[in-house]
DNA sequence: CGCCATAATGCAACTTAGTTGCAAGAACAT
DNA sequence: ATGTTCTTGCAACTAAGTTGCATTATGGCG
């Protein structure tokens, strides 16, 4: 949730022209609070009555154009469908999430609820760090007091 | 790669009657430092002549079934194939695992290499943690020396 | 041993997220 | 207006994993 964004500015400053798909897309990030999985944004994309419907292909395509272009960070989680959310910049500080594995829900947790600190990264495996992704699994509370 | 494991114990140990394509299974993700994808698991169990060919459907019961018996972990990863190893032990301490974007290869870090510490854990989200996963993401040094 | 119940396997068909190739439609500059 | 490049839509495909059901072990037990 995410008032600050303008996301026709993140656009243009990732390089990508700001159209109609692409804001649409991007503001539906931008605007929840845990991660999206592509269906969930079709669905909302589809529920947004003001342009014409978005194609599925179109919308996979402007994922991977968004997380290639570094505004939106791609998430495997264990139900095998890939969610997304924005990457950690100013106004989204990195963060940590959640899966639940009782209602296959996805939470990103406040930055403050946890806090792992790499204490040492090196490695003769590695040369490049890009990304670091935590991913606590668990049973979230509404499904805890089923 | 796990000499110290007896993987017919540990099968009997989960309450897991410990028949030829379980062994298998289990002896090869042991024997393993990588976490193995079931494609993988597939070809080498292909590969061993002893005994007759496992069917694909019949691994992925198996898989199914050491990890809800808690010998295995199933690890989601950004090519959409899950992998699988070892779950945490006296014999195979919590380690993180590192993603190479290049060649698609999944590593294990020892757990020396680097250490994450959950300063603090709590928030109203979710009411229990079953599992932490890290999950690096970036280039292995055999993908950047080309 | 023969008989039965249960567990494990194999096979084929299915599901589903995501991808690809290609043609049709914008967008935009000259 | 015309040509070039970017964006979209459609249909067909890919690949990992799942399901239903028939077949084959396995393990008692009289």
């Amino acid at each position: 949730m995410c008032q600050s964004c303008n996301t026709s500015d993140l656009l243009q400053f990732a390089g990508i022209k700001p159209n109609l798909n692409r804001r649409l897309v991007l503001d539906l990030v931008t605007g929840s609070e845990m991660p999206l999985s592509s269906q969930e944004i079709l669905e909302l994309a589809l529920s947004r009555k003001e342009q014409r419907a978005i194609n599925r292909v179109t919308m996979y395509r402007i994922l991977d154009l968004l997380v290639e272009k570094g505004l939106l960070n791609r998430l495997s989680s264990p139900d095998r469908t890939d969610r997304y959310c924005m990457r950690e910049s100013k106004n989204h500080p990195h963060h940590v999430h959640f899966f639940c594995e009782h209602c296959q829900k996805m939470l990103c947790l406040p930055s403050k609820s946890i806090v792992m600190e790499p204490v040492k990264v090196e490695s003769p495996e590695f040369s490049r760090i890009n990304s670091v992704q935590v991913l606590l699994g668990g049973v979230c509370r509404a499904c805890d007091s089923n």
